[in-house]
DNA sequence: AAGAATGTTATGTA
DNA sequence: CTACATAACATTCT
């Protein structure tokens, strides 16, 4: 479900429910360990770094979530929350919200020093105002792997996930398995400048929104509200047609289209 | 209702 | 040491 917009909306929903709160933390199933010591602890600021969100709470204390591949929260609105619906892993309730977690790879207790780890191997995120652009470019020209698989390294760059990787490199007509030093420094940037875009539009919309406004190349047959993407899971590329290729990369599924990305 | 899915890490093999 | 493949794990939705 989530890539680098999903999280970065997340902890600033969360920021905006819990900020200043004190937190009634319970784990239905029993799996999260360690949620007595932040009995009495306020939430002093929620934030996300690539695709791990962080509560920090004013004891020095902070949980740590990463969504995985099917992590979800689901919002209430309204107290009492109702009834968990499926296997949830951490229930959070605070002065007028609740938000129930299930399915993350990772949900965890601890400190800074857990965040300077896990930040410390993670690339510049796109979304966050200190990304350093000129690491994620002089990584990726020295690289001789492939830019689809460069695109899926947090450690190269923290926050695209399966379909930004497929969508930025086609409206760049960039094939996915071009080393990254045998792009252009044009290319290079390009890439960098659509994740920005992409991801930034994901957040605000609160769902993936890659295909621009009134794209002059995309054919007014194709013009539908529900198209999403230009070749993510599709059969046929958008903008001409041709049958989209789709292949396995290091164990997840590439698309492009062999006419526009050439 | 089987199967696919917007993910990462640890381990094995060349 | 690098690179790639495989397994493991998380759960929901169609």
């Amino acid at each position: 479900m989530p890539e680098g917009h999903t999280v970065h909306r997340n902890a600033r929903d969360h920021q905006k429910y819990f900020k200043g709160q004190t937190l009634e933390l319970s784990s239905p199933q029993g799996r999260f360990v360690g949620l007595d010591d932040l009995r009495g602890a306020s939430v002093e600021k929620v934030d996300a770094y690539g695709k791990h969100e962080f509560v920090r709470f004013d004891n020095d204390l902070l949980i740590h979530i990463h969504l995985g591949l099917f992590g979800k929260f689901r919002m209430h609105g309204q107290l009492p929350a109702p009834e968990p619906v499926g296997a949830v892993r951490l229930r959070i309730i605070g002065h007028h919200t609740a938000v129930d977690l299930s399915g993350p790879t990772a949900c965890d207790l601890g400190t800074d020093e857990l965040y300077e780890s896990i930040t410390a191997r993670l690339g510049p995120d796109p979304l966050r105002k200190d990304a350093d652009v000129d690491k994620f470019l002089a990584r990726i020209a020295k690289s001789k792997k492939s830019i689809g698989q460069l695109l899926m390294d947090q450690a190269v760059i923290a926050g695209v996930g399966n379909v930004y990787r497929a969508e930025a490199l086609f409206v760049n007509h960039i094939w996915p398995e071009r080393a990254g030093a045998d792009l252009t420094a044009d290319d290079r940037l390009a890439i960098w400048t659509t994740t920005v875009r992409m991801l930034e539009a994901g957040v605000k919309a609160g769902k993936i929104v890659t295909i621009a406004k009134n794209d002059p190349d995309l054919p007014a047959s194709a013009r539908a509200a529900d198209k999403r993407t230009y070749v993510y899971k599709r059969d046929h590329c958008l903008r001409c047609g041709t049958a989209i290729r789709r292949w396995d990369m290091a164990g997840r599924w590439c698309y492009a289209c062999p006419t526009c990305q050439t």
